[in-house]
DNA sequence: GCTTTCATCCCCCAAACGTGGTATTGCTAC
DNA sequence: GTAGCAATACCACGTTTGGGGGATGAAAGC
């Protein structure tokens, strides 16, 4: 048995998804409540083991709410229901943790499905949503990756002693580590300047995180 | 129109796909390849608007080429079309440019619309790979968030020159770039350093950089 | 065989850094 | 109105960097 618990300023909204959840033999509306104050507390009263939520809540919204939740009830699964299909709503909702995303209007045909796929580890949300996620997720790879490749040659001893500096070790500390003697660790790191084309340690930790090459 | 090129090792599968594809109006298929070599001087020498490319293949893989042709042609939507559905080759392939990522097997019924939506701008994918495009997000996003806050308390001033040593200026270039004094400028790096807990200019700007006080 | 690259080691020296102080001027807050 | 803090500025001192050079053995490439 799924026992939901739905948070929903509407109280139409509210209303209309417990009718429609009333008709399905495998899930329960335990509780439901127009406002997210004591949202934890209201949970484990009743032991919901779903949580249906409104983006658009009066004091602390739906996101804020779900990371309040997440904080405390980790593996409680969150399903955000709610009518922005912007990006950034959508971004901030899976940061704050939500397992699904979907939208209003075309959710009666499917919302207890959405429910039982979340409930069982499932990402259900709504066709549009997923090509924005995609969207969202190519924007932020491409990002992270294009300002890679260019290892600069680095040779493996000059990565070691890179990724030493890094981690803020200086030269004696890291030339110790590498147990290889202070001259020969100043003879890597100059050499991963010249690559590198930099000047000072800190530009070439800077470049070295930037462009990870650690 | 849109001009299709086709890269797959299988050739029965290739000339299933252009069979497919024989029927819609709006489609062509200019060329096909059971290799990725000269990929783009293949794509251009038809003008192909649109790839579709298979992630095994021999000599440069498929994710590898879609790197390569987006290297160059950053613009042109490639489409990858394959049996792994694996968490490691939807997200490199996502990270290598690609526009969407369908699987074989579902994708006689709407491999067409598929290429429609990619061309347009969409981002076309099977529903279980938009599962796990979602749980990779999530699970980035909340990697990318936890380990956030903390400002370190750092005065305007502090994150001014914190900001220009990440970008590797000495001290005296940065104050002078601030209209401050060399012997300020060193005073606020102290300072900056006493509130990170570092105790070098190189730790402080790994450490500016990883939490992104800057 | 010969050359190149890597990794190792050494010296020198000027410049920059890191750290310990002290001190003045404002501004805000109680 | 005075305590606190940010921002400014200065000095002294030892340490560390950042080039510049040169040198050796081992491995890899042609």
């Amino acid at each position: 048995m799924i026992k939901v618990y739905i948070f929903d300023d509407n109280k139409k909204t509210l209303k209309a998804v417990e009718t429609l959840l009333s008709v399905e033999s495998d899930i329960e509306v335990v509780g439901a409540s127009t406002n997210t104050s004591d949202a934890i507390k209201k949970i484990n009263a009743v032991a919901a083991n779903l949580v249906i939520m409104d983006i658009d809540m009066p004091g602390l919204n739906g996101i804020e709410s779900t990371k309040a939740i997440k904080a405390d009830l980790p593996d409680l699964p969150i399903l955000i229901q709610t009518i922005h299909d912007d990006d950034h709503k959508i971004f901030e909702s899976i940061c704050a943790g939500a397992s699904g995303y979907i939208l209003k209007g075309n959710f009666s045909d499917n919302l207890a499905m959405a429910i039982r796929d979340c409930y069982h580890g499932g990402c259900p949300m709504s066709a549009a949503v997923s090509k924005k996620v995609f969207h969202l997720f190519s924007k932020m790879a491409t990002e992270l990756v294009i300002p890679e490749m260019s290892d600069y040659a680095l040779t493996s001893k000059e990565k070691q002693v890179l990724s030493l500096m890094v981690k803020g070790d200086s030269v004696k500390i890291l030339s110790d580590k590498l147990q290889i003697s202070y001259e020969t660790g100043k003879t890597h790191v100059k050499h991963i300047y010249q690559k590198l084309h930099v000047a000072s340690r800190s530009e070439a930790v800077a470049k070295a995180i930037w462009e990870k090459l650690v």
